[in-house]
DNA sequence: TGAGTGACTGTAA
DNA sequence: CTTACAGCCACTC
């Protein structure tokens, strides 16, 4: 299989500046199926280590994946550590931090 | 082959 | 304002 889908989402993830966030929509989006934003969720279950998942949230801005991290709040440590405030599951100023990737 | 599922989103009530 | 529902695409069983 080509998995180009995945390939095209981990592309647009690993170009995720640091300390910026996103959404999966705007992932969906930018590879050109923007209705595949669940999808786009499935295929961060297999990111590779090189893809920085922790930076994709969903619209809202809240760290729904968190539960798939190996620590419970690995995922809010590594944006903390980024510069992003994180309340409880939640990113705080999401707007502010968000980062719209490119248009393919 | 068909039905079920999901790290989502947008609109409706 | 908050809560619910339906749509959506790709994948697994």
């Amino acid at each position: 299989m080509e998995q180009n889908f995945f390939q095209k989402v981990y592309e647009v993830a690993r170009q995720i500046p640091y300390g910026k966030v996103t959404s999966y929509g705007a992932i969906a989006r930018a590879i050109g199926s923007a209705r595949s934003a669940r999808m786009v969720g499935w295929a961060m279950n297999n990111c590779p280590d090189d893809v920085p998942a922790h930076r994709v949230l969903n619209r809202a801005g809240v760290l729904t994946g968190k539960m798939h991290f190996d620590g419970t709040n690995l995922m809010q440590q590594l944006l903390e550590s980024e510069g992003i405030e994180v309340s409880g599951n939640q990113v705080v100023d999401f707007k502010k931090h968000f980062w719209q990737p490119p248009i393919q």
